[in-house]
DNA sequence: AGGCTTAATCGCCTATCGGCGATGAACGAT
DNA sequence: ATCGTTCATCGCCGATAGGCGATTAAGCCT
């Protein structure tokens, strides 16, 4: 038995896209970053790198890792004040934070590297 | 200078809804996954591994293993057919995927052992 | 200038991930 | 009973991720 019983020819979601994707969720995908969004979203004011490793509890070498990856898909938002930085969620990106619904539709993914 | 200058004392989001929130998104954090989602969805049917692995064009024993994480976090169903087993999509979970605005909100995150 | 504070970066370590081929279990067909 | 098919699991590998302490750079304040 060797047909080629595929019913509609489907072809691939391409590499791209899924890769967009990907990276989108991989933002999410670990609990400390989880935690840092959090955090951030309900705080009134921007907070400085200092205020989230307290609030965290890790070194602070790890938190700024995190707010790295963070601010590369645009999650959050960063301005420098004096010697310090001001990260803030960027809520333009969690409107468009994809959806499984997104995924599964075949939707083009949201630029994680261009204005959302 | 060492002052709790906090404005919101703010309780971190506990660790095992970030936790849970985190393996949620990565189901979904690479991208052969998103392919493999995409495609099921676009499937009228549930489909055979055999014809995944055709579609996708990665080794049986890679795409058995994202299948793996995929059905753990209930994402796609099961379903035994003689030696063969037939994968779908699993459309509820689809709709309760979590939501950037989820987390931002502080939401209790869906749970992916349970029922959705 | 010199010292303090803030935060990014570097190097290291361990754990996990994603890919693979090989093996083996389960089942249908002969 | 034996063979073929289907798929999960195992062991291996290189790459990546996440944690840390130490270092460095950049501002501020005396």
């Amino acid at each position: 038995m060797n047909d080629e019983g595929v019913v509609g020819v489907a072809e691939l979601l391409d590499r791209t896209t899924a890769q967009t994707y990907a990276s989108w969720f991989r933002a999410l995908a670990d609990p400390t970053r989880v935690q840092i969004v959090e955090y951030l979203a309900r705080q009134a004011q921007a907070m400085s790198v200092r205020e989230i490793v307290a609030a965290i509890g890790l070194a602070q070498s790890t938190v700024s890792q995190h707010l790295k990856i963070l601010t590369e898909v645009r999650f959050v938002l960063v301005e420098p004040i004096g010697t310090a930085r001001h990260y803030r969620i960027n809520d333009a990106c969690v409107d468009c934070f994809p959806s499984a619904a997104d995924v599964v539709m075949g939707r083009p993914a949201p630029n994680p590297n261009g204005a959302c």
